[in-house]
RNA sequence: UCCUUGAUAGCUCAGCUGGUUAGAGCGAGUGACUGUUAAUCACUAGGUCCCUGGUUCGAGCCCAGGUCAGGGAGCCA
């Protein structure tokens, strides 16, 4: 059995292979099979000369989504996806499917959501979860060869990292368990006992939040390293981000053409990312600072007069189509094409007006910003717009951050946390910092934030025996997913996404 | 939780100011066509107009409440 992957080895040769049928068309005495085997997709062509009267007739009732064993001479052809063709030269069918759902047209996200145990088989969807597979891979990769020890937190806590509020909870043999939302303190634990390490497992967050950014069930990367502060742990950060970057880069340069990812930012990501502290970045939201000639509100009202004269254009162009069809005689496959034409201009209005009714939104949060507060998505968007590479903003007013950051000894009304935000407005997609190795500073923290300090005393402990200054950072899988991808949504960078009101399939 | 938009055929949508028997395309089925890349031609089947109540001679359309979904805010990775 071959893969379609390997085709390119086996020219001229007769191969067998194994797999589902992506699309059929026929003409007399000819059937075309796009033959989808999860490695590619490959173009067989069955002549009736050519096979048995048995094996066209089944070849002719092959529908969308039948499995099928194909054997052929593999034959160049440029015309093809992956330059091959299969001459059939044998076909036996495995199953032949009922009607598949996901037509070869364009579906709403809900109907598609539903079906995303059969989405996975598109196109497009192969290609972002081959993305992700080379994501994680080199994720391994560079923490494995920079001497990370990779190491697992609980996924049942007993105490909530930062409050219950968001939390889901479970029963543990009859007491609350909370489904882990950080594996960071563990995370502080084991970098005490080995050095340098990185947690790569699941994360829960109970915020009924509906939006692009957003999962209840997310894959979180969080390295911990003894002995580095918040300089070093920015430098890593890069390094490891555009290693990443790269690595995608390199392998993946056919699965992001397929989802028609322009790779430029990617290219440029690969250039030093700005440093920012908190009060840089607030004075480039408020528009109060320009970056490299642009200024935050002003290129937003530039684009918001883009939207509009992208409205009118499409407004138009559809006003004359609709014209065209109108007009009697013109043939049906015209028609049609144009008719779908109109529906595809009709969403991307839909999308247009929902800039047009958001960007003043933005704006006006973007000038009433209040100098103490957290970003906000919009801000961040603002932010990212003005680079083509992610930026880092670090050094946060410690009232808006975490209890466990470290404060700044130059200057305490600020904590030394670390946001990357990914350009392209995707926002933040890693958090991190120094960590306060100060235990009565901790415990002043705890009993702020209102924290139950019981629950926090093996924690306490790491600064009893051996405090050294540490920092680490927790990267979001899901939304480096989507960024790399240019995806509209997180929801698509998962196989199966569990969000607010979705948990099936 | 708040703001906003929406729910009509398997799918994507149209349906005017409330008016007779609810429409199109795609998909499916049947037939025609030797080279097609979702979109050649003809025919056929396919409807709880999201739910509950109200207004009206008459509701897919108006009103009230609810459910679900899209987008945004808050919160976050």
């Amino acid at each position: 059995m071959v893969y379609i992957k390997q085709l390119s080895e086996f020219e001229g040769k007769e191969v067998t292979l194994k797999g589902w049928v992506a699309n059929r068309r026929d003409s007399k005495g000819l059937v075309f099979i796009n033959l989808r085997d999860g490695s590619g997709l490959c173009q067989c062509v069955a002549d009736e000369n050519k096979i048995t009267a048995g094996e066209f007739d089944q070849a002719g009732k092959l529908s969308l989504e039948s499995a099928v064993e194909i054997s052929g001479t593999v034959v160049k052809d440029e015309r093809q996806i992956g330059g091959f063709e299969i001459q059939v030269t044998g076909l036996k069918t495995i199953q032949v499917a009922e009607e598949f759902p996901i037509a070869k047209k364009e579906h709403g996200i809900e109907f598609l959501m539903d079906q995303r145990h059969l989405w996975l088989r598109s196109q497009r969807q192969w290609a972002i979860l081959r993305i992700r597979n080379t994501i994680i891979y080199s994720i391994h990769n560079f923490f494995q060869k920079e001497g990370f020890m990779q190491m697992d937190a609980p996924i049942f806590t007993g105490n909530a990292c930062e409050g219950t509020s968001n939390l889901f909870e479970t029963d543990f043999y009859g007491d609350p368990a909370y489904l882990s939302q950080s594996g960071q303190l563990y995370g502080e634990a084991m970098a005490m006992a080995f050095g340098k390490i990185y947690t790569f497992g699941p994360t829960f967050r109970a915020e009924k939040s509906k939006t692009r950014r957003h999962l209840s069930e997310f894959w979180m990367i969080e390295p911990e390293m003894a002995f580095y502060d918040i300089h070093q742990n920015m430098d890593l950060i890069e390094n490891f981000l555009q290693y990443v970057i790269k690595e995608v880069l390199d392998k993946c340069q056919a699965e992001l053409k397929l989802i028609d990812r322009d790779t430029s930012v990617l290219e440029s990501s690969l250039n030093k990312f700005p440093r920012l502290t908190y009060d840089e970045a607030v004075a480039i939201i408020k528009g109060e600072k320009d970056v490299n000639g642009q200024n935050s509100i002003k290129s937003l009202e530039v684009e918001l007069a883009e939207v509009e004269a992208k409205m009118i254009a499409i407004i138009a162009e559809i006003n004359d189509r609709e014209t065209k069809i109108a007009v009697p005689g013109m043939k049906k496959g015209e028609i049609n094409f144009n008719q779908t034409k109109i529906a595809n201009l009709k969403n991307d209005l839909k999308d247009l007006e929902e800039s047009q009714r958001n960007i003043p939104q933005w704006i006006e949060s973007a000038k009433n910003f209040r100098y103490g507060n957290d970003l906000g998505g919009s801000d961040e968007t603002v932010i990212t717009r003005l680079f083509d590479v992610p930026v880092m903003v670090y050094d946060w007013p410690h009232e808006v951050k975490a209890f466990y950051l470290k404060r700044n000894p130059e200057n305490p009304r600020f904590a030394r946390g670390v946001d990357v935000l990914a350009p392209e407005g995707y926002g933040e997609i890693v958090g991190g910092g120094e960590r306060e190795t100060n235990e009565q500073l901790l415990r002043d923290k705890i009993i702020e934030h209102d924290l139950p300090m019981a629950d926090f005393e093996w924690y306490l402990d790491l600064r009893k025996y051996g405090s050294v200054p540490h920092a680490g950072f927790g990267l979001g899988l899901e939304r480096l997913v989507t960024w790399l991808c240019k995806l509209k949504h997180v929801r698509e960078s998962i196989p199966f996404p569990r969000m607010y009101g979705r948990l099936l399939p």
